[in-house]
DNA sequence: ATATCGATTATCT
DNA sequence: GATAATCGATATG
């Protein structure tokens, strides 16, 4: 698998996880973009190798974190071959389990209980976004930049739980005005955790 | 429901 | 010096 846009179909339904055990962190993921190398002028990789954008032009499966508006961290998956760019946003996830860790990172701890499932209108502030689910699973340049995303042993990583990904809706991506006609976003049909239908 | 706006700083030109 | 792959709040219909 090279092309982002082959990941981006890919990772759809896949499972983000942090940590290990009981107290780990999972998450579905529902809602993702594809970044191309050359030819899309929306991609950070647009105007070549650079020390923020370092991790995508490296081996596949591996987080690139960046930082932006001064406040928000969002994470990518690396796709190509060392020395090719290419890489998929992670746009939002359907909380699976420690949803009550989560909803205390969100700053949502004192609006919802001690349960462990939450109302669904407070569920979907916990990851319905790039910026929230790294929030919410506390991912950061400095500590996951790079960051083997393959390895069941790496504290952040993407497992697959046997769920099949049914319809999946292509749309333009969000929040870009340079090749923003391009239908690289994607994500699952009637999912409740999309960041925006 | 849709629109506009401010926060806040790493990174790049 | 300008920009930004966002979010949450506020205003308006």
């Amino acid at each position: 698998m090279r092309d982002p846009r082959a990941v981006a179909r890919a990772l759809l339904g896949k499972v983000l996880v942090r940590g290990r055990g009981k107290r780990a962190l999972m998450g579905r993921i529902v809602e993702v973009e594809a970044y191309l190398g050359a030819g899309d002028a929306a991609a950070h990789a647009a105007s070549g190798l650079t020390r923020r954008n370092a991790v995508i032009f490296g081996p596949g499966g591996h987080a690139y974190v960046y930082f932006t508006y001064g406040m928000h961290y969002c994470l990518n998956v690396s796709c190509m071959e060392e020395g090719e760019a290419g890489c998929v946003l992670i746009r939002a996830l359907e909380p699976l389990a420690g949803q009550g860790t989560m909803a205390r990172r969100r700053g949502l701890g004192l609006e919802c209980s001690s349960r462990n499932t939450l109302p669904g209108r407070l569920a979907r502030r916990l990851a319905s976004g790039p910026a929230m689910l790294c929030e919410a699973f506390a991912i950061t340049r400095a500590r996951d930049n790079g960051r083997d995303l393959t390895s069941k042993e790496s504290g952040l990583w993407i497992g697959d739980d046997g769920y099949a990904a049914r319809r999946i809706v292509t749309a333009r991506r969000i929040g870009i005005s340079k090749s923003a006609e391009l239908p690289l976003r994607y994500f699952l049909s009637g999912n409740g955790f999309v960041s925006r239908s």
